[in-house]
DNA sequence: CGGCTTTGACCAGCGC
DNA sequence: GCGCTGGTCAAAGCCG
């Protein structure tokens, strides 16, 4: 049928690289906190916060902001920040509480069972294995603790994390497939995002995370992977995919955060066994210490978002030509 | 050779 | 209790 653009490309722009990838968020009971993936802070102009409520029939998207250049200019990179904050540092429980629908944090308790989902995330190590033989496949859990960001299709591009598609599904009610991603970084990482075009703007996409990462951010896109594939062929899902694999953008992203993180490798394996100790304790979600979400990382975001060679750019014009054709039957299955 | 994408099947959560 | 739907698994194939 329609729909088809290929959802990887799309993620490894979003998440954390972001720079540009918009954000919203919402938690939804259980998880802990410490850290998803990646929402990354919005800094560009064509994204924007937003709050997604899944509590809530089909899920809200609000725009905190009319218009994302406003914000930009306004307060600049400082407003970012402070936007941003909340992705980079742990939330606060107060915060978390907020039931306002605008708070860039949207918490909702299960309303059924929260017990229930306590138990299946205990039944779900936090940091070993993660889809094992030990924990039975985790279903979707209505309420499970997630992140929604809203991001632009031009800021779909990099990511610090590196993700491996695990599956597409077409949604219903939805002509365009769910892509769905975990990271690839660190095996057992429970982190996972969902990737879906907005069905009212299809140049935004939204982008879910779930699970948190149980390691530091990569020094290295991909670690663990490598293979970034091109099927000249067809201009499909294999465009997309060309897509993610380097988004130059990101890899601006990725050497400011790689010079953080790679300045102390050697403590690194520490500062994950830190970070897993003191899971609460988390620098933030991305797996970054707070050092890399300095300010210079800021900086660093504006240049690049700021830069007239837009790295994004080139990622939109490809998005653009999204094959909106890959799936027939679309795949899995239709269950 | 290792990792990634694709895709059909499986299965559990959820609503009625 | 049943059926629908979403989320995950895993095999097959591709690529660097």
């Amino acid at each position: 049928m329609e729909a088809d653009w290929d959802l990887h490309a799309v993620v490894r722009g979003c998440t954390t690289t972001t720079s540009s990838a918009a954000t919203t968020t919402t938690y939804s009971s259980s998880v802990s906190s410490s850290g998803f993936g990646a929402c990354n802070p919005p800094s560009t102009s064509s994204s924007f916060f937003s709050v997604y409520n899944p509590a809530e029939q089909g899920g809200h998207v609000l725009s905190l902001s009319e218009n994302p250049f406003e914000a930009r200019s306004s307060n600049s990179i400082e407003g970012l920040h402070e936007l941003c904050k909340p992705f980079f540092l742990k939330p606060q429980p107060q915060t978390l509480q907020t039931s306002s629908p605008l708070s860039s944090f949207s918490y909702s308790s299960t309303p059924k069972s929260p017990h229930k989902q306590q138990e299946q995330k205990q039944s779900q190590p936090q940091f070993h294995h993660a889809g094992s033989a030990t924990t039975p496949r985790s279903k979707r859990r209505k309420n499970q603790l997630k992140k929604v960001c809203q991001v632009a299709a031009e800021n779909l591009s990099s990511d610090i994390w590196a993700w491996r598609k695990y599956g597409q599904k077409p949604i219903k009610g939805s002509p365009y497939p769910r892509g769905y991603y975990r990271c690839s970084s660190s095996k057992g990482c429970l982190a996972r995002k969902q990737v879906e075009r907005n069905r009212s703007d299809p140049a935004m996409f939204i982008v879910t995370y779930t699970g948190e990462h149980n390691h530091p951010a990569p020094t290295h896109k991909n670690s663990l992977a490598g293979s970034t594939r091109h099927k000249p062929q067809t201009a499909t899902a294999e465009d997309a995919a060309t897509i993610k694999p380097a988004s130059p953008s990101t890899s601006g992203m990725e050497e400011e955060v790689a010079q953080h993180s790679a300045k102390s490798e050697s403590t690194e394996e520490e500062d994950m066994e830190d970070l897993m100790k003191n899971d609460e304790e988390l620098p933030n979600e991305f797996g970054l210490t707070e050092t890399v979400v300095s300010d210079d990382f800021f900086e660093g975001l504006e240049e690049l978002t700021g830069s007239a060679t837009d790295p994004f750019t080139a990622i939109s014009s490809n998005i653009d030509r999204w094959p909106l054709a890959n799936n027939s039957a679309t795949a899995a299955g239709g269950s």
